[in-house]
DNA sequence: TGTATATATATCATTATGATATATATTATT
DNA sequence: AATAATATATATCATAATGATATATATACA
C-alpha cells in the first residue's frame, strides 16, 4: 500500500496533522505499517497540490505550527478507489505475508557471534518494550490520540487490536520460556 | 542490521548464491528479514571487491551459471565487528520493535471500504498462506536448501523457529476465531 | 502447444529511510 | 539553579531499498 493511500485512510477518520499521522503508525494500535516523516511529509505536500486534502495552519502558542489536513470529496474517492485495486492485487499476487525488518531476531540468530551477556540485555530490553507495548494496546482508559480513540471503538480496529494482542503475547511467553535456551 | 552483515552472516553457515541467500530469507526459519535481489547481487558485488568474499561460478547444464561466494578470514572478522556495532547500538537505540509493513492488515483496517465478499476472500488466502508457513516452519523431514538445514540445527535456528511457529499459530488460531466479528 | 513456475543473475527508475536541521516547552537530572 | 533530555512540529536530502523489468533455460501442467 502506498503512502498516499496510507495518509488519506488515516484522515478518513478526521483532519490531521503529519506529526500525528506517524504518532498513529507508532502508536498502541498499530505497528501495522512503519512510515518515516522522510514519507509522510512530501507526500502530504503532494496530496495538497492534487487537491485530495486541505490544509489549515494552526498557530499555537507554545508550540510550532501545526498544519491539518482534511480530506476532500475528491480524496475519499481516489482513496477509495486505490483501496480496492490494492486488495484487488493482493489476491492476485500469491503473496499474502507481511513485509518485516527484525534486527531483534536477525541478531539472535547470529547471537553465536555475540557475547551472552549482551544477548540477555537485548532480551530484556525487548521484554520490557513488548510488554509495554502489550498494555498499551489492551488500555482501556481515554487515549490523547483523537484518531487512536476512533479507531479503536471500530470493528477492525477491535479486531486488529485483539489480532495484535494475541501475537505480542505468544512472543513474550515464548521468549519468557525458552530464553535459557539460546545461551545453549 | 546492513545488507552486507546479513549477506556475510548467512554464509558463514557455508558458500551460497545469491539467489540461495533470497531462498533463506524467504525460507521456513524466515520472514525476519525481507531483501530485494535489487540488493542483494549489489552487496555481493561489493564484498567481492573488498575482499570479504570470493566467488566461483558453477556453469551447470541445465541452468544458466551459479556464482557461489565464499566467506573469506577478513569477511568474517568484519562481519564480527559489524554485528558487535548492531547490537550495541540496538541496545542504544531505544527502539526495540521490529520494522513491518502488513498489505494484509492495512488493508483490514481499511475494510469498511471493502465489499465483504473481497475481505472474506483476503481472509481465506491469509489463512491458506500462514497455515503453509506454519507447516513449513514446523517440518521435520529434510530440506532441499543446505543453509537451512543447518540453520535448524543450531540453538538459535531452533529457538527463532519455535518463536515464529507460535507467534504464527496464535494469529491463525485468532483469525479463525474472530473472522465473523469484522463483517459486523 | 502454450503457460506457468523454478532456477539464476542483473539493472535501474522510483520510493523510502535515517540522519540532520530548526525551534520551543516541558520534564528530569545533577 | 543549571543542564540535559524528551516531546511537539515540520522539512530536506544523501544514501539505500524496492519492485519492475530483462534475459535465458528447463520442467511441469493443462
Amino acid at each position: 500500500m502506498q503512502t498516499d493511500t496510507i495518509c488519506l485512510g488515516l484522515l478518513t477518520t478526521g483532519p490531521k496533522s503529519g506529526y500525528e499521522i506517524k504518532q498513529q503508525l507508532s502508536g498502541p494500535l498499530n505497528q501495522l505499517f512503519n512510515l518515516s516523516y522522510g514519507s509522510i511529509y512530501p507526500t502530504l505536500g503532494k496530496l495538497l497540490v492534487e487537491k485530495y486534502v486541505t490544509c489549515k495552519q494552526h498557530s499555537q502558542e507554545k508550540k510550532p505550527d501545526k498544519k491539518v489536513y482534511t480530506i476532500t470529496k475528491k480524496g475519499i474517492s481516489y482513496f477509495k478507489h486505490n483501496l480496492l485495486e490494492d486488495a484487488n492485487s493482493y489476491i492476485r499476487s500469491g503473496n499474502y505475508g507481511d513485509q518485516v525488518k527484525s534486527e531483534f531476531l536477525m541478531l539472535i540468530l547470529f547471537s553465536k557471534f555475540i557475547p551472552k551477556e549482551m544477548t540477555e540485555l537485548m532480551i530484556n530490553e525487548r521484554l520490557l518494550f513488548t510488554k509495554q507495548v502489550y498494555q498499551l494496546i489492551n488500555y482501556e482508559g481515554p487515549l490523547s490520540n483523537e484518531g487512536d480513540t476512533k479507531l479503536r471503538a471500530t470493528p477492525s480496529g477491535i479486531f486488529i487490536r485483539g489480532l495484535m494482542s494475541e501475537i505480542i503475547n505468544a512472543g513474550i511467553k515464548y521468549l519468557e520460556k525458552n530464553r535459557n535456551k539460546l545461551g545453549k
